[in-house]
DNA sequence: TTCTAGATTGCAATACCGTTGCATGCCCTA
DNA sequence: TAGGGCATGCAACGGTATTGCAATCTAGAA
């Protein structure tokens, strides 16, 4: 993709369009499972941890990218859907490969309605499945 | 509850009823929220934190309790239901107060269905509700 | 009862991951 | 062109999970 439509990517989400902050969003792109910090961190030898760090934290505040807390012990970050505002309805379901430790976004997996009890009052669901991908099965 | 009826439980799991095995799983009993390393270490002072993250991975190993990953960063453990065998139909949903911490499970609540993308192979799942509690509300 | 092998416990040390403080560098604008 | 604010890089820190090893305990064999 070329740097003119990254960097309007970035603008279109307030979010002011550095060589790194480019870089990073590019790699975002080329990814097609989630990423943790550290992967990141050793696809960029050249960049600093904690820029990488404090630039996925910008991007997520942004609503450029959300975390996956999948269990690992590390966070992974995906790059949202176009046109997700992380509202509810942008909620899906995540996959994480026990073979491949790789994780998922399953966008088109809306996270199914259930039943609490009343008096507990919903805000937020994380739904993660694991199991094999389709890659390793 | 009566020494020997905690020992006739850490027996039917296969696990040798030990003193520091005993003061765990009736601290557990206790406890109508999930609780952290951190907190059952706060509440037994005279205990090693090392040896409690034994027992707790003892019990879970054993099926006696499971744990639960909520995101809070600490892994919380709680007793697994009567007849529980950590099985597929075992699987429940959690919930964690935004308000008070607490981490619940809520074993009435099944998770519903949904339907994955063929190839994939689904082994586990975990939902985690999160919210403001009864209590809170 | 005494001895011994294996399990359990306690203490120390380590591995990660996430997070913050602070100094420096860069860019935009008045 | 000088100033202000944001971005970056380096260092340090805090919390949790995990392992190594030696001391201790326990159950069973002899
Ligand atoms: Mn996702
Ligand atoms: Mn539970
Ligand atoms: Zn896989
Ligand atoms: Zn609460």
């Amino acid at each position: 993709m070329k740097i003119k439509e990254l960097e309007q990517l970035l603008s279109a989400r307030h979010i002011k369009p550095t060589a790194m902050r480019l870089l990073v969003l590019e790699y975002l792109q080329q990814q097609n499972a989630a990423v943790s910090l550290k992967e990141a961190e050793e696809a960029y030898e050249k960049a600093d941890r904690i820029t990488l760090y404090r630039t996925l934290k910008t991007f997520e505040e942004k609503g450029l990218i959300h975390h996956i807390d999948d269990g690992s012990g590390a966070t992974k970050y995906a790059l949202c859907e176009e046109g997700c505002q992380c509202a509810p309805e942008d909620l899906h379901v995540h996959f994480h490969c026990n073979s491949c430790q790789k994780t998922f976004c399953m966008p088109k997996v809306a996270i199914p309605a259930f039943q609490l009890p009343s008096r507990f009052n919903l805000q937020e669901i994380n739904l993660m499945a694991k199991g094999i991908c389709a890659d390793c099965f």
